[in-house]
DNA sequence: CTGTATCCCCGTAGATACTG
DNA sequence: CAGTATCTACGGGGATACAG
């Protein structure tokens, strides 16, 4: 253990981010809510992130114990993602931060149109979230 | 703009975090909390971070209009930074989240060890929040 | 005192092809 | 369908020295 990984365990704010900090965990948290999601449309619903992404956070929110991975022994193979009781209690949390984007967002058209024109490009039909 | 970047622009959540979703931006919000503080006293409040990175993180934060910098031409040159609405809408925010970590923390006594062997060696007294 | 200027490491995440 | 396996690129973050 080094120097930079201390946050991590020295305050309660810093365990939180390291669980939670990265770049799509929050989306997943969202994504999947109080349902049961298969793999494949958690990849639907999150389209711009790749499969080998997905299945690496989704390894990690497992054992920070946010998520719950069921594997049925089935052909083809079925497997469900859900939140546990310390993933589902994130969601009113993370609906603030939604609410408190909203709130003081300041409107960038050149960002919008950005937005636009790369989906387009990239056949991005639909969003997260 | 490329893919990537894309999740920034496309939904709220993901606007937040890419304000928010740094390694120390929310352990910077709530250290400054209702107060102004000056450079030197932040960076000995949170003494793991590097000057070089506590100034670039102040910067991004001062654009996405989380903190005012207040700079006064005195010498010895003296910088105060101090929240925003925007930022001090987040404390209520951060603390829940705080709450959430403490509520479902796992207590991992070899994590502990390590945290206080490397405090000592660093010579570090006090950390973080 | 409040930063810059460099240089560098390492981890995240992306693209693509392949497998049980 | 639900992943792995590789390889690669980028950039956040860090150490250290220097500057106004």
């Amino acid at each position: 253990m080094v120097k930079s990984e201390l946050m991590k365990y020295s305050c309660p704010l810093g365990k939180a981010m390291s669980a939670l900090g990265s770049k799509w965990k929050p989306i997943i948290v969202l994504v999947i809510k109080d349902r049961k999601l298969r793999f494949g449309e958690l990849a639907v619903r999150i389209n711009v992130i790749s499969r080998k992404v997905l299945t690496d956070q989704l390894r990690e929110m497992q054992t920070d114990g946010l998520i719950i991975r069921e594997e049925f022994k089935e052909l083809p193979p079925r497997v469900e993602y859900s939140l546990t009781e310390k993933g589902l209690a994130l969601l009113p949390i993370l609906y603030q931060l939604e609410e408190w984007e909203t709130k003081y967002h300041v409107y960038d058209p050149q960002k919008e149109k950005d937005c636009k024109m790369i989906m387009e490009e990239k056949k991005i039909k639909k969003t997260v979230v």
